[in-house]
DNA sequence: CGTAACCCTACTAGATCTAGTAGCTGACTC
DNA sequence: GAGTCAGCTACTAGATCTAGTAGGGTTACG
């Protein structure tokens, strides 16, 4: 019998990456025989932002790569629309392309699998997956859960600078607060006393801050950030 | 001791929310002696949008609500900016009214306290908070965060998706999920492989069933509804 | 006392979006 | 079979946004 608190403890008081990385294998190893990989996605672009452990065999990671899976496969691109964790065998609707996926690691004797989606409030979404040779059970997915959710949140810790990654100047929360209510930038312009050709400015200060070069983007993300109020 | 694992199955396994909520109270009452509260909020308004319970004692709740404290409250106004749980004495720049709250909550002997804030992708965040008459230890962190992330995980998927109110054909969500991340529309034209003018055309469509007139405002009321992810 | 960093103001040209119009298809009803 | 409705396709003109440039004001620092 595996000792979860204790493993989950271990993870809490990780005062580094790599040791935080090392702990979590080593629980996971202990509690029994997967294959898995996780990662970090950004949710609007379902591509990996970063990838953190993959433990797979090497030739099937060189042929998932050589056919180019990861832009098909069902636990990265559905990433976006799932808010729980899930197994493999409960996925509906898949194409003969993802299928071609899962038959692919039957081959290295993968039944079942478990994919635990943790989403950011900053739009990243960070994604464990666990290939299982026998079908995952309920014990299996609760100390999965524990161990990788105790992960995810010590891995955040660590990883965000203390201060808040995007600071928007007065001027630019309030024109990104106008477009957000659909005021043009004339009409900001109006409201708030400046030209329009000012507004544009601090929109455009706004969303180079925030990484992007859409209004659209801008006021999703701002708002995804609790920058601003739809 | 407590036994964590038969806890959390209990909880992965419940099928009611009535039932879930059940065994998470009855599993925190065996954990320790806390006043807590939970409930689910919009990150963009610091609003609860929904008070799933709370236990602290009658007279505090009535004070807390008399003196509007929802609005000061640390552990809600900053629910946006928080990724990880926290412990309350991690607190830092409190306003004097803020400190007030924690003043108040003393003369009931709580101490510390532990914030977990779990951000769904829909833009909702899970709060829940524990008050605690002694330090928060950090076993207490570990079992409350695997006991909470598992009733969250298990609360969202027993929660039904509110049927919309607004219909949109595949077409106009899909020109509007490209718009919303940031392609214009002669980009999801070749995208989806349709004319921009086409696109322009389902866009406009569904911002007028969204009663808009612009992408912005369609863009996030759209994903306000659920229609479709940021 | 420079100077560097940031915020605010403003302009222009070219890309993009908004609003109005119109034809085609398939499903449904009378 | 005619009529209606919803969804998909496409176009144009005028409004709006994006990206690049430019200068003044304030604050902090060596």
């Amino acid at each position: 019998m595996v000792d979860l608190i204790a493993m989950a403890e271990r993870l809490e008081s990780a005062h580094s990456r790599s040791t935080l990385l090392r702990s979590y294998l080593k629980s996971l190893k202990e509690v029994g025989d997967f294959y898995f990989a996780f990662g970090r996605f950004d949710r609007s672009q379902n591509q990996p932002h970063e990838i953190i452990h993959v433990s797979y065999p090497d030739d099937w990671i060189e042929y998932y790569t050589d056919q180019k899976y990861i832009t098909e496969d069902p636990t990265i691109t559905k990433v976006a629309q799932t808010h729980t964790p899930y197994c493999w065998n409960e996925l509906r609707d898949l194409l003969p392309s993802q299928r071609n996926i899962f038959s692919g690691l039957s081959t290295y004797g993968v039944r079942d699998g478990y994919t635990i989606p943790l989403h950011s409030p900053d739009g990243m979404v960070f994604v464990a997956s666990f290939a299982c040779r026998a079908s995952v059970t309920r014990i299996d997915r609760v100390i999965l859960t524990t161990l990788t959710t105790q992960f995810y949140f010590r891995y955040q810790a660590l990883t965000l600078s203390p201060s808040p990654s995007v600071v928007l100047s007065d001027r630019e929360k309030e024109c990104l607060r106008w477009a957000a209510r659909g005021k043009s930038s004339w009409e900001t312009g109006m409201i708030i006393g400046i030209s329009e050709n000012t507004v544009n400015f601090h929109i455009k200060n706004a969303l180079s801050k925030l990484r992007c070069s859409s209004r659209i983007v801008g006021v999703v993300r701002a708002i995804c950030l609790g920058l601003i109020v739809p």
